[in-house]
DNA sequence: AAAATTAATGTAATCGATTACACAAGTATA
DNA sequence: TATACTTGTGTAATCGATTACATTAATTTT
């Protein structure tokens, strides 16, 4: 009986138990927890410390349901077990924490519905704001559609798509496929094959045709035969050099668009009994941290993950504070940075010299 | 101003809308959409055919706040961007999405002060439960008292602590320890040294003491000199190596508590002009994708990391939904699996005569 | 046909915090 | 001293959904 008793005790403390308390109204409570200038320094004091010692604190749900907002943020991407995204969220929460947001993260393994099915929930968890890598630039809109109906701010980091008034945080793909070849080129490689991935995403685009550009910019022929679709996945990149390999006339450097199909590719030449960077030089993109740690280190483009976290964070915060409906969407494009490593580098830099 | 009009008009339709337009009161609209069984089924379907019609969706924060129930689930882990914890992750999410839960994902980055901040907000955004794995073991407990105290569920999954009446899902860390070193015996290995971790959390204490089982189990001499304390990281285990390769009397083999370490031993034992694995074998702890995939594949042990997080979810929903707070806690323990691969393979299997 | 059930819906309180508006007491101004 | 501000609190509605407890109408029982 007296342990039931003391079981119904452990009811949270509210603000109308500390109203009772300190015989002030719940309204007053409120008040003084929130530092309202026209409450009187001693009652705030007095409520302050009260609160403290009856283990007062506030009930989010209840302050979620009247303000209207849930300080729960969904981050969406395509998975989280990449480095790259994790360090995007990483950033992300970085600045997201202090200001007391939660973050809910959603993968959607690359599929569509997946996406979608998280895109309603999200909305339907009554998140203050969305920030997302989409999966697939082709899909139906209209979850979009129903995002900017609710005014939840959206926010797209890396993979984007062109929607009016929604703001992005991206790097500069072209400029970073740009570079790569540059940098195959420079090392003196004549035939560069891409592999590349789903298009419709700018992201693969824009490296596809970095990747082009420098070619033609250099005085190589573009041969579009070697320019090959796969997916972000060592065997596919596997799959994808055996082709490559097959050829007449194979390539002598492969310029991937992911870090995981290079390694595929990596391993495909090696058991070619080929030799790397000798015989075909390699490239890759994320600088994913394996790239650094293989035996073989794997050139790559790096892109700031942590960084552009923390500005799709910030682009957030601004959007999400603004009392101005009409906001301008803003296009924040990161330049990314190559990383020279063993898998390319035939010619001793002048640096060295 | 028509404008303005239509903007304010796009405000979420409740069941108090719902039930002017359909001339009843907003409790029947409730029962209607809830199924009550005393809802006559004419009233039922007209409710949830308007409903559909005027794109009602329920307002979670509402039925939150008077349920006491947020639907919000924390997950704590020391990092995100491991397969391992990814992949548990992976589990928990596939059973709590379809039960309609929402996941939020903290890591702590092996710090305390963020373990412990992580809880508290965690529970300060009213989570129905959290699932945990622990960073330190030796962290203060009155984080987890306050757990109890709200009577949040409270699961722990690969390092748990123990603590009386908190469920926890493992696995036989022990077991994959003496397995993996029996398995280095069998190749021929009689001096296996072992790159350990913070033995205050169970799982490092117990791969220890099943390498040291095996190796007495076996009649090897059991040498303290040989295990290491060090940390999950590439560089760390480089260290180590380095220290153990400058024995007199360095070991023959490596069996590591954590994929990251053997990888770093690997190429410290490669730079050292030795062989693996005739001069030196390695196995590791975890079966990252990495392991699989380096050119000199790695042995290692496979935690079935989706399972673990699915069991831990079933574990979750049992304790949430039922009623009798004197729970008995659950000690699931899953066991492992040996891959065996290059890194330690030197004896050709019976299997393959 | 009166009494007792059953079925379907309505009334109103509740979850906990916020806030527009009202009001009283104190201080400043004319 | 009467009038006009301040300052600090209280009152009560609100956010949207749920649910114990009426209440009414319809049906069954005796």
């Amino acid at each position: 009986m007296f342990i039931l008793y003391l079981n119904l005790m452990k009811k949270k403390t509210t603000i109308y138990d500390i109203a009772k308390e300190v015989g002030l109204t719940a309204a007053t409570v409120s008040r003084a927890l929130n530092n309202n200038p026209k409450i009187s320094e001693k009652t705030r004091k007095l409520v302050q410390e009260t609160a403290k010692k009856m283990n007062y604190e506030q009930n989010t749900l209840a302050r979620a349901l009247k303000s209207g907002k849930s300080y729960n943020v969904g981050v969406i991407v395509p998975r989280m077990d990449s480095n790259f995204f994790a360090s995007v969220i990483r950033g992300i929460e970085e600045e997201l924490y202090p200001k007391g947001y939660h973050v809910i993260i959603c993968q959607t393994h690359d599929q569509e519905n997946l996406e979608t099915g998280n895109i309603n929930s999200l909305l339907n968890a009554q998140v203050d704001g969305i920030l997302m890598s989409i999966s697939n630039a082709k899909s139906k809109s209209n979850v979009f559609d129903s995002i900017a109906q609710k005014k939840v701010p959206l926010i797209f980091f890396d993979r984007k798509k062109e929607i009016p008034g929604v703001s992005s945080v991206t790097i500069d793909d072209f400029n970073g496929a740009y570079q790569a070849t540059k940098h195959l080129i420079e090392q003196g490689c004549k035939r560069i094959a891409h592999l590349s991935n789903n298009r419709s995403l700018e992201i693969f685009k824009n490296r596809y045709l970095g990747y082009k550009q420098a070619i033609i910019d250099h005085g190589l022929e573009f041969d579009e035969s070697l320019v090959i679709e796969t997916f972000s996945k060592v065997l596919e990149g596997r799959k994808t050099v055996k082709k490559l390999l097959k050829m007449k006339n194979p390539p002598d450097a492969i310029f991937s668009s992911s870090d995981f199909s290079a390694l595929g590719a990596i391993q495909e030449i090696k058991d070619h009994g080929l030799r790397i960077p000798e015989d075909i030089s390699v490239v890759g993109f994320s600088n994913e941290p394996f790239t650094k740690f293989m035996e073989l280190s794997i050139t790559s483009v790096d892109q700031s993950p942590i960084e552009m976290g923390r500005i799709a964070a910030k682009v957030f915060l601004k959007e999400v504070d603004s009392k101005t409906p009409k906001k301008e969407s803003e296009k924040i494009v990161l330049q990314p940075e190559l990383i020279i490593r063993d898998s390319s580098l035939k010619v001793k830099s002048e640096a060295s010299a």
